[in-house]
RNA sequence: CGGAGCGUAGCGCAGUCUGGUAGCGCACUACACUGGGGGUGUAGGGGUCGUGGGUUCAAAUCCCGCCGCUCCGACCA
């Protein structure tokens, strides 16, 4: 892409409104601009981004062999008075009413939905089990929204659901999301610890908040220090092994939520405890019959009877992971993006185009880039170093190629590395190459 | 939902107390100089001062209503 003809509309002043870095840089950088509170429209960089985040959620998904399908936004009340939730959700749900007269509302959150699909079609025990998921922007009428996209009302969620015949398969199950949010995280490059939180109706420990440490995080949380260095680097792993070794290594240590800390723990944690703010980015949940019962989703078990699902439901806030990558990943100079997140690569920056050695050079550099699948964000502008350079510091591109007069005058260019600010000077053949390895 | 602010050019702000023809910096346009880390100069363009009403000879400024946004706290499957 050339940035002569690229929508990127950053901003060299910080809006007033906005109070964390994540939220700053992503309105200075051009990722989002504010509809209303809560609400954002995506730019192409930003949606670039949020694309590459779904894409991850999306694969790791796949590999667990959980099946994406799309479930609407738009709701019918009549689902959410079956489950006893139209009335004890309250007002954070946005409540519609169509032409007819028909409540409707603009879903936080689909169990009712997939359920009503689940007990239409799913009869045998034999169909068990079941994942499903889908990713879709979800609306919570929060009372006080926050943070740019780390807190909206409007947000893009990957929600999952499992169906299982009884509370060993839902384990299974709740064992298989848990083992792939570690995976998914890993490759966005972030360090999302699993944490003991608040248990659903069922009781039990199969509740776990997927949370990264950030000082901007919205509520306290605390954990055993051998978190803060643990590998997160995303293993192999079959899907269809035991996974219950890998779940105990992962929740051995204490980590909690605010709700869930244990004073008595802590004490005797001492200095090998870890008290901080957190951003909650994933959520998996095992919450029993609660919906197939009130909703009556049952199968046909072994014995002839009639038995209601278990169920799981499984979040990741893939909207809030823009911001969370943000918050975990800037420097004074702008946003430093992991790569596989990063909405580019490199970017070429051509300090002088309108000169005919520096505009052959850069052009050839940007085509051989594109040619081998790079993606390549190419500051063909005329303009000044200074703003090329701190632009693209601010956007936050893991790599940099500068062409210049100053170095072709041998025949090199400049490889900068965003995150350790690393330069070298090396031969246009020799940058290509190393380009194509990372 | 309690408490506190803010709304003036694309962005950041001053002007409001004490009413009298709307300003500054950045950005934008043109030209010149400059040219490897957000340059310099000259000349420009752009605002029904959130909105509706009231007071007044006169309202960004005073009064009332409404709308929007932000911050602190409580809340957050």
């Amino acid at each position: 892409m050339r940035l002569s003809q690229y929508f990127l509309p950053t901003l060299k002043e910080t809006p007033s409104e906005a109070r964390i870095a994540s939220h700053r840089l992503m309105l200075r950088a051009g990722l989002i601009r504010q509809s209303s509170a809560g609400v954002y429209s995506w730019l192409p960089l930003g949606l670039r981004v949020l694309k590459k985040i779904e894409r991850i959620t999306r694969q790791e998904q796949d590999a667990l062999g959980c099946q994406e399908m799309l479930m609407p936004t738009i709701q019918p009340a009549a689902l959410w008075r079956e489950s006893g939730r139209y009335d004890a959700y309250g007002p954070e749900m946005l409540r519609i009413t169509d032409r007819h007269g028909r409540d409707m509302l603009y879903g936080p959150t689909n169990e009712e939905q997939i359920t009503e699909i689940f007990r239409e079609t799913v009869r045998s025990y034999k169909d068990l089990p079941k994942l499903l998921y889908h990713i879709q922007w979800k609306f919570r009428d929060e009372v006080r929204p926050r943070f740019g996209v780390m807190r909206g009302r409007e947000f893009l969620m990957k929600d999952a659901y499992s169906f299982d015949l009884d509370v060993q398969g839902a384990r299974r199950s709740y064992n298989k999301m848990f083992v792939s949010y570690l995976r998914t995280f890993g490759r966005m490059g972030l360090k999302a610890i699993p944490m003991r939180a608040e248990s659903g109706p069922i009781g039990g420990d199969m509740s776990h908040e997927f949370v990264i440490l950030a000082d901007t995080g919205e509520s306290e949380v605390a954990c055993h220090k051998d978190f803060v260095d643990m590998d997160w680097a995303a293993a192999d792993i079959d899907y269809e092994d035991d996974l219950q070794p890998v779940i105990d290594r992962f929740t051995a240590k204490y980590a909690a939520t605010d709700d869930e800390r244990d004073p008595d723990i802590e004490k005797s944690l001492a200095a090998d405890l870890v008290v901080g703010r957190g951003i909650e980015v994933g959520h998996i949940f095992y919450f029993g019959d609660k919906y197939s019962r009130a909703m009556g989703a049952t199968v046909t078990g072994p014995d002839g009877e009639e038995i209601a699902v278990e169920m799981g439901s499984y979040g990741i806030g893939v909207s809030r992971l823009v911001g969370a990558v943000i918050e975990a990943s800037h420097d004074d100079g702008g946003i430093i993006w992991p790569q596989p997140v990063a909405p580019f690569l490199v970017g070429l920056i051509n300090l002088k185009p309108d000169d005919a050695a520096c505009a052959a050079a850069g052009d050839g550099l940007y085509q051989k880039l594109r040619d081998r699948g790079i993606e390549v964000l190419y500051d063909d502008r005329v303009g000044r170093a200074g703003v090329k350079f701190a632009e693209m510091d601010l956007i936050g591109l893991p790599w940099q190629v500068v062409v210049g007069p100053r170095g072709l005058k041998t025949g090199a260019v400049e490889l900068k590395n965003r995150r350790s600010g690393d330069k070298e000077e090396l031969s246009i053949d020799r940058a290509l190459a190393k380009l194509t390895e990372s």
